[in-house]
DNA sequence: GCATAATAGATTGCGCACAATCTAATTGTG
DNA sequence: CACAATTAGATTGTGCGCAATCTATTATGC
């Protein structure tokens, strides 16, 4: 007993507010790295990592997008978004151009190549689905759930002094 | 039209597996940043970033630990948590030395400053639920569900060939 | 029409997250 | 005991994720 401190239930009085497994947070923030690590070996094939995967769901959506579009899509800002769509661009996956209208825009939009791996990828939820097992009905209530959350957090952002992760650039490149 | 494809309703027949507003994975991701996001302005203070703070209450509950410990307790790797606690030895929160009984490991221990930063985190939570708001209840039940979920992510992980993440360190330092 | 402000995106720097690889220490087998 | 196999942790390299800062472009005020 001299080092070793368990405090499961600690500071007296009721439970410990600060316990780990009580931590929302730390259950989507473990969920969450779950997911990449189960995903990742689906998506090499492809050559894809998961934001990658992501901004294709993004892009088989609607392809000629601004970077600013993306990432008010994926949540994501310039700083993310700028490296990894010149990888993805380097891949062949997807072509970068500023938008003669406004040259401050540059507009992604995917590339044949980037629109066949279409087909690839049509496999990958199920496959997860099926990785994941459980009742569909379950699934589809969590993500529910857990949109509903995200727009709670969006709005506890918004209201807070704090700003909106948005965009990013190289002039495709600037000289 | 000649470029802008719009295909929230794809490929003919029913609806589409690969759209984004549709996948677990995307919410999840998503409220994982958010979180983080969410957490950073309450943590500055602290000097602490969003992982620290889970290594922080790991830590507040049981604390000499070695790194593999923490990296079962809070799903991380080697390769993440050396420099994470290396980062947090250098601003005085843990202190980490080779157990002597078995030199392979480490052990991490809170310092006086470690402990003492504990009273200034109690306050954290309640400020995140706040923050929140929304029901209590709501909240629990969602938690409950991604436990859930992280749980047979879990088995997922461990049936395929996949290993575990668990540990790291440096001889604090080997000579 | 020219200065000022606003906007889109890029750059830099830091801190995760993890695969792959490496080393040192312990365990197991003859 | 020697020596292979296992284990704990560290290192290296790549790719996010975001704050802070910078540049080029477009919109505004007078």
């Amino acid at each position: 007993m001299t080092e070793t401190t368990d405090k499961t239930l600690a500071a007296g009085g009721g439970f410990d507010p600060l316990r780990l497994d009580l931590q929302l947070c730390f259950a989507l923030y473990g969920a969450s790295n779950r997911i990449t690590r189960l995903y990742r070996p689906l998506l090499e094939p492809l050559g894809l990592t998961y934001p990658q995967y992501l901004v294709m769901l993004a892009l088989w959506e609607q392809s000629p997008r601004t970077v600013g579009e993306l990432g008010e899509a994926l949540g994501l800002d310039s700083g993310t978004l700028t490296p990894l769509l010149k990888r993805m661009e380097g891949a062949g996956l997807v072509a970068r151009a500023r938008d003669p209208a406004d040259e401050r825009r540059v507009r992604v939009r995917l590339t044949d190549k980037g629109e066949a791996l279409r087909a690839d990828a049509q496999g990958v939820p199920a496959a997860i689905a099926c990785r994941l097992g459980g009742d569909l009905k379950e699934i589809i209530a969590l993500r529910t759930a857990v949109q509903a959350l995200n727009r709670r957090l969006d709005e506890a952002e918004a209201s807070d002094g704090a700003q909106r992760p948005i965009s990013s650039f190289t002039r495709v490149s600037r000289p």
